[in-house]
DNA sequence: TTGAAAGCGCTAACAC
DNA sequence: GTGTTAGCGCTTTCAA
């Protein structure tokens, strides 16, 4: 069934039919419901190929993110393609990896495809060697391209980020204030927005003459998702004769991790120890006691991202960087 | 740039690049080789609607989930969508929430927009009353369905499906044979797995005259991710003079707060009580003691649904239902 | 308010 | 091995 079938059936040309379907006013009450007639009677819906051809989009934004199981991740793209399918837009999904070179192709991919914009999901997107950022201002040469949780100063791309730096300094802070001297960092990202955050921690630590180089800070190297090896690691720094008796970790399954350490070592949680996650995820209540966790309000971030976009499609003028404020949750891991 | 301009700059006709571009065997090494130098002088992608309005397929499947964010279902879109790219095509996903008029209008518009088979990923897409899952057999009208960890048995939509009930009773069954002669099932969902699963547990209680209706069955109405509410459930019924050592558990979460349960109430694990969940996610880790849970091979699953659509795609006969065994994780909640 | 007709950029059947 | 041409099904001028 094509328009022609339906413009014959309707006794009117393609041309009327086209105008009915695309609501166009510049046509009578009467051949309108005519033709609305036949196009229900038939179940006719207009071909998207044909459509997309004739006016250069089908209406599709390509969401990108390294590891759409990811819990952080996961929930972001959740947000995302609600808010998108709200205003009429379908989403591809490209799940990339981590390796750049998988990130570029993706991209150009999504590009080929010629989605309507394209939403980086994620801070691993942003490396620190600007010349690898150049695949991002490529493709902003084409389409519109957002960061959640990244940002990066090209034309056509546009980021929303939650303000890691001061939540992280926050966080510090607050330990520091609740009494703990020798906190240490704990973290497996060296993205943009896993830079801020470790620079905020170190911050506060410095501010307070307690941050101690090649120990404050403490890296994590391996799976996203073993917590028990997260948590051996840090039961190999304690016999190493590191001490500490805070922890603030990066994400919610360092945290996770850190109260199996603590655990395992018999600690009282936050007696003999604080713990500290990040992204108040469904974990922090995993946890025993409940974690405290920064919330840095992802939904309000997808929210404004995608407004943004809606935005920039528009053709309006819109704001290049966006910052929203975290907020610390205080549960049961702190004093 | 279109195909005219390459076959003007490259000197040959339209016909010949668009060969060139498809790899047909009938173009000269000579020509071929002056049309690919030009079409990368000038970066020149082919317009990928243009291509779709020709062949009638932009290579795209549909992948709807009710619930993108969940552990589970995001783990499955995760392996699909990395399958599905790997054998070229896309995914556009769809998030449908879990009432049904949500579900049929986004199925409708997959279909409009001409995606070439569609994944309906977890087993809440079927329904109890039969009447309501003819909105999947009148999309398999048009293009093949996918079904995972669900079934349905209509012309053109295929099933792949882990053997829950089989998974179940042998949990049961094992955790009877361990001593626990009280326990109870913990779920949410009456769903096309979630009924199989019940019935499992069911038969293995019965088998050794365990089941007492109206206490072995225990039915959480709620969120499914609020794990505090979830262990609240749990003390009302122990408040309420239900005893039990033993809580198998529909999914990991509900596992989880099972813990927290036990715990609040300073049972000892297993020593007291005994704990299996389901799904073996990331959360057997977040748990002390890790949990027992059981692996339903997901990424077999989706492995197998993905090489079953292609096959359909190629108009080869593929087998409408396959089933697959799960397997009993053994960690430290279970003795 | 309506219709005729020219694209949109590609594929593929057919002819040479 | 290569070119010509007729679609694919829509949108959108331009005339009427």
């Amino acid at each position: 069934m094509t328009i022609y079938d339906i413009s014959e059936k309707a006794g009117v040309s393609i041309a009327t039919v086209s105008r009915v379907l695309n609501g166009s006013s510049n046509v009578s009450e009467k051949t309108k419901k005519k033709v609305l007639d036949v196009i229900n009677k038939y179940e006719y819906t207009p071909n998207a190929f044909a459509r997309g051809l004739g006016l250069n989009t089908m209406k599709t934004i390509g969401i990108m993110c390294a590891d759409s199981s990811d819990l952080y991740l996961a929930k972001a793209i959740y947000y995302i393609e609600q808010k998108l399918r709200a205003n009429g837009y379908d989403s591809i999904l490209c799940c990339t990896g981590y390796q750049l070179e998988n990130k570029i192709s993706s991209l150009n991919l999504l590009i080929t495809k010629k989605v309507d914009g394209i939403i980086l999901v994620g801070s691993n997107f942003i490396y620190e060697n600007d010349a690898d950022n150049k695949y991002i201002a490529d493709a902003a040469a084409q389409v519109p391209v957002m960061l959640l949780n990244a940002a990066l100063d090209a034309p056509n791309v546009y980021s929303v980020v939650s303000d890691d730096y001061t939540s992280m300094y926050e966080a510090a802070a607050q330990m520091i204030h609740s009494g703990v001297r020798d906190m240490i960092y704990f973290y497996n990202s060296n993205s943009y927005s896993g830079k801020k955050k470790r620079a905020g921690f170190q911050a506060a630590m410095e501010e307070n003459k307690l941050f101690v180089p090649g120990r404050s800070l403490q890296y994590y190297q391996g799976s996203h998702e073993d917590i028990p090896a997260m948590a051996e690691h840090l039961k190999e720094l304690s016999d190493k004769g590191i001490s500490f008796h805070g922890i603030i970790a990066a994400d919610d399954t360092l945290a996770l991790a850190a109260v199996k350490y603590a655990k395992a070592k018999h600690l009282k949680i936050p007696e003999e120890i604080s713990i500290i996650g990040y992204n108040n995820s469904m974990l922090t209540e995993c946890c025993d006691p409940p974690l405290t966790s920064i919330d840095n309000k992802l939904e309000t971030l997808c929210q404004h991202l995608i407004s943004t976009l809606l935005g920039v499609l528009s053709g309006n003028e819109m704001p290049k960087k966006t910052i929203f404020s975290g907020e610390l949750v205080k549960r049961g891991t702190t004093r």
